[in-house]
DNA sequence: TTCGACATGTCCGAAAACGGCGAGTTTCCT
DNA sequence: AGGAAACTCGCCGTTTTCGGACATGTCGAA
């Protein structure tokens, strides 16, 4: 069986459409929290949610408060239960991304190290790329050793907006954006 | 004894052959209906048909308009009566195939199901090959469930074009035309 | 009577392909 | 010499693809 995907259409109990400065964003949820934040035409982005269209869903509409406050500038964190479904090993990753404070970067191997596969570097690109809650949990925040960007479901372009916009200051995200600006 | 075949020759009370784009399409008729629609060459066509052939039959010639104006695009519909000689099985495929809306598709599963056979796959696929009135018990309006043609008594260039005739528009049956199209 | 051939679809295991990498080497510039 | 870019290759979880086995009703041929 297909885990993330699949599981994800049909899991979902409500979804809705939060404009962003970057483009719409797919917001979905299911019975126990937030399951999925895409951009439109976002790499993996599920062709179609089983699931209604919802006004004024309270968890939903908490999610576009703080993105609001997200893109203002006034926060940088988020404060919503996730119900991320993925395999064990995308489980464990997503959780040490969850754990990267905003401003910071890290790269592949790192988080490799941190979920205890050190070795499995690019396996760790995979399931970073499928994380299905963008911005909140913060895939844009891992970058390549040498400090490129490497690769964004979402395209490079919002990666650096989203980095920019935290006003990551440490040695390799600085580099990390000098490069991508050229 | 031989069921269908046998018993359609022997039941005929006339035939008659009507031109189409593509190619003569043999019509046979009982007492009760329209009986028989197999195209020149056709896969099960039967041999012979014992009935004399007749120029003003009123039933043929209703279906000649009638074919005439679906050729035209003009109309998608039929309604002259039928009379299926067949198996339980295959008259059960049959009447099933019938409500299969023009410009729709289904799987042979679909009709397994729909017939209360659902594993009975290959066998619907024996009885759609055997359907005796092409075109008006819409036998091409069946496609492989990932999308591919699969296959018709008629041979496949006329399965597209009738289904291309239908505008048929279901997601799956783009998927056939395109994959029969190259 | 028996047997084989069909206008398929599902399931399962195996194998191959595919990445949002990184380390090491080579190449090609000052 | 140095050092940055280009290239190669191994790493690994996931996904896709492929091949085989099985189920079914009917008909024609041995």
């Amino acid at each position: 069986m297909t885990y993330a995907t699949d599981s994800i259409r049909s899991a979902c109990t409500g979804q809705t459409v939060f404009q962003t400065p970057l483009g719409p964003l797919l917001l979905a949820r299911t019975a126990r929290g937030l399951a999925g934040a895409w951009f439109e035409g976002q790499r993996h982005h599920p062709p179609v949610i089983d699931a209604p269209f919802l006004d004024g869903d309270p968890l939903l509409t908490r999610v576009g408060e703080q993105l609001h406050a997200y893109f203002d500038g006034a926060t940088k964190s988020f404060d919503v239960p996730l119900d991320l479904q993925g395999t064990p090993f995308q489980q464990a990753v997503w959780q040490a991304l969850l754990a990267i404070a905003p401003g910071m970067t890290r790269s592949y191997g790192e988080i490799a190290r941190a979920v205890g596969r050190p070795v499995a570097v690019r396996a760790v690109g995979s399931a970073v790329g499928r994380n299905p809650v963008s911005i909140l949990v913060p895939c844009h925040r891992v970058i390549g050793t040498d400090g490129s960007l490497t690769g964004y479901a979402g395209g490079i372009d919002r990666k650096v907006a989203l980095l920019r916009l935290e006003a990551a200051r440490s040695l390799t995200s600085a580099a990390a954006l000098q490069r991508a600006l050229h």
